[in-house]
RNA sequence: CGCGGGGUGGAGCAGUCGGUAGCUCGUCGGGCUCAUAACCCGAAGGUCUCAGGUUCAAGUCCUGUCCCCGCAA
C-alpha cells in the first residue's frame, strides 16, 4: 500500500509516541510544533519534545506562533498532506486548514468523547473520580474536540492510578489506536459517529489555583484531586504562609474525628489530615524548597505537633 | 545573568555573635514481653558538595563551582 503524506502537529510528551508511530506508518514529512519557550529555572529557551523527536528523526520543523496566521498556511498548502495528524497541539485550526488535506484531519483525544472535550481531559477524569476513560479518534472539524469519532480504547482507570501512570497509558494506546485509525481509513473501512453534544462535558486547562486544597471538602474528593495533578503541577495546601505540596494520599476506612485540616494521628510513621468528611492519610509531600518525601521522613526532621491546622479555604 | 530557598553520619533535620558537630528515624548488639512496628540500655557510622580565601581557629565569614528545590513560565 502506498504510503501517506503526513503532517503531525502536537507538543508536550503525550504526542511524541504518535509522531513516532506515524512516522513509521507513513511519510511523515513535516512536524509542526509550538514555539520554543521560557521555561524553568533561569528561564532558558527550551523546545517542545515533538520538536526534539522530530530533530533527531531529521523531520523538518514548523513552529509558528499562529498557525492559522494567513502566512503560516499556503506552507502547510505547499506541503500537500494525504493527512495531518494533531495531538495535543495547543492551537485551534482553522477550517482553511481543516480543507488542506484530501483525507482530512485526524485528532487523538485523551477522553471517550464526547466526555472530557478540552485541554486537559486526564487530569479532569481523575479529580472526578471516573471509574474509566480512553482515546478517542476524530476526524477534526472547525469546534473544539467535536469531531466525528472514529475509533475509541477504553482504560479502566484503577484506584492507585495518578496522572503520571494515567498518562503513560494513554499515551501507549493513543499511538496504538492512531495506527489502527489509519490502517482502516486506508483500507476504506473507517466509519464516522457523530457526537452527542448533550452528553458532552469540558476539561478546561489546568492551573496552579486548580491544585489548592480545600480541607472541608471530602476525602475522596481529595485524594482524587491529588492523583490527578501528580505529577504537574501537583496538590498543595498552607500553612503559615508556606506552601506545601501533597504529592500522595490514602483514603482510611476508619471514621477519624478532625477538624478540616487538623493534623491528626501523628506518628514517626506519619500523619493524617482532617477532611470534610474524616481524614486522609499523608503519604507523601513537599516542603518549602525540599525534595517529595514520604511523610515519614517528613516527620522525622521536622517538628510537627500534633492538631496543627493547615489552612482552610474561607 | 528572571526572583528565592537548600546542599551536615544510611534517611530527614538542628547547629545562636566562628573555637574540631547534635536530634529523630534507621542499622547492629543486649534487655523487657505471650508478643510487637511498643518500651529500656548500649554501639557503630559524619570533618560538614567540591575548590580556593580570610583567621590563632570555619559547618558557621568571603569568592568561585557542581547539584537539588519553590516561584515564575
Amino acid at each position: 500500500m502506498e504510503k501517506l503524506r503526513t503532517v503531525f502537529m502536537g507538543t508536550p510528551e503525550f504526542s511524541v509516541l504518535c509522531a513516532e508511530k506515524l512516522a513509521e506508518i507513513s511519510d511523515l514529512i513535516a512536524v509542526v510544533t509550538q514555539p520554543d519557550q521560557r521555561a524553568g529555572r533561569g528561564q532558558k529557551m527550551v523546545a517542545s519534545p515533538v520538536k526534539k523527536f522530530a530533530q533527531e528523526k531529521g523531520i523538518p520543523v514548523y513552529q509558528p506562533v499562529k498557525v492559522k496566521a494567513d502566512d503560516f498556511v499556503p506552507v502547510l498548502e505547499e506541503l500537500k498532506p494525504d493527512l495531518i495528524v494533531v495531538v495535543a497541539f495547543g492551537q485551534i485550526l482553522s477550517q482553511r486548514i481543516l480543507d488542506i488535506p484530501k483525507y482530512g484531519c485526524i485528532n487523538v483525544h485523551a477522553s471517550l468523547l464526547p466526555r472530557y472535550r478540552g485541554a486537559a481531559p486526564m487530569q479532569w477524569c481523575l479529580i472526578n473520580g471516573e471509574k474509566e476513560t480512553g482515546v478517542t479518534t476524530m476526524f477534526m472539524n472547525a469546534g473544539l474536540d467535536t469531531g466525528d469519532m472514529l475509533q475509541k480504547s477504553v482504560v479502566e482507570i484503577t484506584p492507585d492510578m495518578n496522572l503520571e501512570t494515567l498518562h503513560d497509558t494513554l499515551s501507549v494506546k493513543g499511538a496504538e489506536l492512531l495506527v489502527s485509525t489509519i490502517e482502516a481509513l486506508q483500507n476504506c473501512t473507517l466509519e464516522r459517529t457523530v457526537q452527542d453534544d448533550s452528553l458532552s462535558n469540558y476539561a478546561p486547562m489546568i492551573t496552579k489555583e486548580t491544585g489548592r486544597i480545600d480541607w472541608k471538602k471530602s476525602s475522596a474528593e481529595i485524594h482524587n484531586l491529588v492523583r490527578g495533578l501528580d505529577s504537574w503541577p501537583g496538590a498543595y495546601t498552607t500553612l503559615n504562609g508556606k506552601l506545601f505540596k501533597i504529592w500522595r494520599t490514602r483514603c482510611v476506612d476508619a471514621k477519624v474525628e478532625a477538624a478540616p485540616g487538623e493534623v491528626v494521628n501523628l506518628t514517626k510513621k506519619g500523619f493524617m489530615i482532617g477532611t470534610g468528611d474524616g481524614a486522609l492519610e499523608i503519604l507523601e509531600l513537599q516542603a518549602p524548597g525540599k525534595k517529595r518525601m514520604s511523610a515519614a521522613n517528613y516527620v522525622c526532621g521536622h517538628a510537627l505537633d500534633e492538631h496543627t491546622r493547615f489552612d482552610v479555604l474561607e
